[in-house]
DNA sequence: CGCGATTCAATTGCATGCGATTGAATCGCT
DNA sequence: AGCGATTCAATCGCATGCAATTGAATCGCG
């Protein structure tokens, strides 16, 4: 029935009349980028059974795990921590305003910034939080020192990107002239 | 005005700044599941100028390499590849048929199944596409074999974290402390 | 001191992700 | 053949992400 006349994995087979010989460039991208992209979601949906059961989604407990550390900041110093700006944080935050985890003020020396400051109920979250982390460690079979070293790729990856987008444009040309894969 | 949602009274009072690097549990976690989120929103942002000169989101983009690849299949063998739902890809497919990329056609054998079958523009496309692939693969200054490396441990990741979310439910109780209500 | 430039958070608009539900079509089992 | 169970895509509601804009507060420089 499945009429699927390709299976999953056909790396090397590019369809009839296409172009030259499958050219593998888009094919190793892809697994690249798409392996980070869809790891990243499922590891957002592992925690997520977790978190609910502290009222929490999984940006918040990010957020919640740097005012952890370090409470009182402002919301755009959580955003240089998250790489996420007030355009994400603020409805974010005032939702954990609203789940009493936190409050939001004004900083009466700049009345620009707005300062974050945890509720007695919003440090107590983090001995559950200890629980949930535990739980999804236990999920990935991988012994810690790979775990450490697949983030240190991670995060190296992370700033190569950041680096190139920033001084991106658009522009090309110079560079790259070992054009062919 | 502007300043409506805050009272702005009260200082922060309480700024302990803790900054208690107790427990190491939690900061190795955000180690690695904020390594992985950040990495993957940083390639999201990496792609974005880029296909945006093709008129294409980066989801999008990742749906059109799976139909680059099989012609023709269905919305839910699009979502096994991706890892998405019909939630998710019926609005995205819909764009992308208003972009004159691909149509969408119930099929005659099964009229429950929607099929997708790339336009002539649509096919043209992965020409272009070929294009941004090797922008991308240059920010990233690692070299193939460590890259092959790292996309093999992230689809490891991924496949445990997605096998212990399905069976996961929430069993393995008998923790939870007390704290927070 | 004064005012344009800058910083900061909030807001707006658009595109995901995803749980949950819906409604139509097909399957499975008797 | 019949009918409940299942499959499939669409829809709804909520929470991100992020570019772009807004408006207030502060800064910088003459």
């Amino acid at each position: 029935m499945h009429r699927t006349a390709l299976p999953a994995d056909s790396r090397s087979r590019s369809r009839a009349a296409s172009h030259s010989a499958s050219l593998p460039e888009l094919l190793l991208d892809k697994q690249l980028c798409f392996a980070l992209y869809s790891a990243s979601l499922a590891m957002t949906k592992r925690y997520k059974p977790l978190l609910a059961q502290l009222g929490l989604t999984y940006p918040q407990y990010l957020a919640m795990l740097v005012l952890w550390e370090q409470d009182g900041i402002t919301v755009s110093e959580l955003g240089e921590r998250l790489f996420l700006d007030s355009g994400t944080l603020t409805p974010l935050l005032k939702r954990l305003e609203t789940s009493h985890l936190l409050v939001r003020s004004r900083d009466a020396q700049d009345e620009r910034r707005v300062r974050l400051t945890l509720t007695a109920q919003g440090r107590t979250l983090r001995n559950a939080a200890e629980n949930v982390q535990e739980r999804v460690l236990h999920s990935m079979q991988c012994a810690l020192p790979e775990l450490e070293a697949l983030t240190t790729q991670l995060r190296r990856l992370r700033d190569h990107l950041g680096a190139a987008a920033s001084s991106d444009g658009s522009s090309l040309s110079s560079s790259t002239a070992a054009a062919s894969g």
